[in-house]
DNA sequence: CTGAAAGCGCTTACAG
DNA sequence: CTGAAAGCGCTTACAG
């Protein structure tokens, strides 16, 4: 009548070994205290039977608090991180039944050294942090730190891009060079092969360029050597801050190139060159970017913007909180490099997409 | 020191109340046997606070085994509904120590008259299903078991399609028509407006057609109609065991109308249309399909097809169980109408939808 | 109608 | 090194 097969718990365990539970625990864990011959017999019964632990009741008896630390930029309303802020929170409430907290620590996503600050923080901080997730925008700062890390024995994993040469329990983020490669390939499916394309990027006072843009960029030429596409390409540099600035360096641009057609831009801050072309009716130039804000799909439901190139941020802070769960308390082996797919977002597509936050 | 706020308890709310825990459980899950007085009493405490029930201490104590079954057509091995029935397996198996067990029932998709028998028999299992999932192809069998289930109060999710008339807790799918319609919008960026262009689909004896194909083909000639495209449009006819006569049906079609350029198929079968394309060289010819199957992507990768649209069944199945799970273990409301994203895949973002199944 | 007790499957001090 | 007991936050018979 009942389609569940028995359950083996502990308490099986410890009467066919002839010892209490508490010792079957021991052993389960890893904790010592038991004598080598115990030891044996339990595994060896393990080894035979497959004994499934049941985590939600480890979960409930247990009296340890998980604090998972999050570094990640500044998040500005209707921005980026905004996106990969709200998947940590959904993380964090999932888990509460679980004792798990997750601390949220800030930085200037245009200054090394305040990750580094961020950084140091998390380390100091009281109690010790169970694990650290953090989006690595620069190399050598992260190195500093997750060698620490590794040596104080503190997991950690990445989200948004890698370094490959660290060792986390789990990335989460995009292949940005394929994706730069798929941006090429959806605004060459628009324009000719030979057309003026007009690449926009933000000025980087410190040259820290992070990883994921110059990756992009890459890409994107790869596609067109590749295919031997004789376009011409021209730059435009934005600033952060300077709306006027940019507005009269697109106006120069387009004036000097009449005959741009296309326009590609690697940050997710694609609006400000889709409000430019807007503005000033370049209806002819196909238009390409990144990333599912609200200020960009404004752009490519009128059309503005051809596609958005998109990948999933909240998904990705979600899933590196849940990476720890798994580790610290399901005890599951966590696949270590996990590449979000690369979504197409088009006006035909693009609400089902909206709907999906979970 | 802990950052854990101090959670409040039954056992707290008895005491405040003056009763036991049994009381307040009682009044908790309305199962009666408590004067209006106590009841009183007890809600107006928790009115104030804000009591969080723990699910987990809450499934573990209960007894209550759920049986949830599915109703889903036969699973041919590398087909789209054994895609389904993996999403259903990985819901059972992470429920698992929720003691709910999934049982799946299959019919022939092209009968409704054995979904019928299915439908019978998942009625009539001992125990009675707690709830059961089910993919709606055919309209008035489903009206009549959606109405038995509604008497009988068992909820039910669709998943796949999904029926206006019934009121399902949830639906998970695509929206059918908008995926045709993104289909046209794709092929017709490949090809001229004044192509010509060829669809196909299988034959169907009982003049059953599914719901979801038939939408699919209503959004494509939507995006022919509204974009007013001067395109002809060709059909072929499918046989779903005949392979031969589908060839010699496919030599004939593009003998007679060499001019075709563009080719579109809207179940998931695109790779009978692809494979005659590749083997014939017909590499003029852009096509488009659905659905995320390996032998389609075979057809994706070596350019044969240009796009695929996709539409998560895996997720489909997982989240129309966990739907059940929310809805009785959790106790959370479930959004009603659940439309999956319809992923565009091609060449260079394929890769990473296929490393998704989780 | 209500409460006290036992139990879900595990962990955690504590005593020896 | 080991076991008995208490407890995690709930639910479930059972007795009254």
């Amino acid at each position: 009548m009942n389609s569940i097969p028995q359950k083996i718990k502990i308490k099986d365990i410890a009467e066919k070994a002839g010892v209490s539970a508490g010792t079957v625990d021991r052993v389960l864990h890893d904790r010592g205290n038991v004598s080598d011959e115990t030891k044996r017999k339990i595994q060896a019964i393990l080894n035979e039977i497959n004994y499934r632990p049941n985590h939600y009741a480890s979960a409930l008896a247990s009296k340890k608090v998980f604090v998972f630390c999050a570094v990640i930029p500044n998040c500005e309303p209707g921005g980026y991180w905004e996106l990969v802020e709200q998947g940590l929170l959904r993380a964090e409430q999932e888990l509460y039944d679980f004792k798990v907290v997750v601390k949220v620590y800030h930085f200037d996503q245009y200054s090394p050294d305040s990750f580094a600050e961020a950084m140091e923080a998390v380390l100091q901080q009281t109690p010790v942090p169970d694990a650290v997730l953090l989006a690595p925008l620069y190399k050598p700062k992260t190195m500093i730190y997750t060698k620490k890390m590794e040596e104080r024995e503190i997991p950690y994993v990445f989200i948004d891009s890698r370094v490959e040469e660290a060792n986390p329990l789990a990335f989460y983020g995009q292949d940005s060079l394929q994706s730069g490669y798929l941006g090429a390939k959806l605004l060459f499916s628009q324009c000719s092969d030979t057309d003026k394309i007009a690449i926009f990027s933000f000025f980087d006072p410190g040259q820290t360029l992070s990883n994921q843009i110059a990756l992009r960029m890459d890409g994107f030429k790869s596609y067109v050597s590749k295919n031997n596409l004789s376009c011409k390409i021209v730059r435009g540099t934005l600033s952060a801050n300077d709306q006027e600035e940019n507005v009269s360096m697109m106006k120069k641009l387009f004036k000097e190139n009449p005959d741009i057609k296309g326009a590609a831009i690697f940050s997710s801050r694609a609006y400000v060159v889709a409000g430019f072309l807007e503005k000033y009716k370049l209806n002819h130039v196909t238009m390409i970017g990144y990333d599912l804000l609200e200020k960009n799909v404004k752009y490519l439901k009128n059309n503005t913007i051809s596609y958005l190139i998109a990948q999933r941020p909240e998904e990705q802070a979600y899933k590196g909180i849940k990476a720890f769960s798994e580790h610290f308390i399901f005890k599951k082996n966590v696949p270590q490099i996990n590449y979000m797919p690369i979504d197409i977002l088009t006006q035909e597509n693009i609400k089902f997409y909206l709907e999906q936050s979970q």
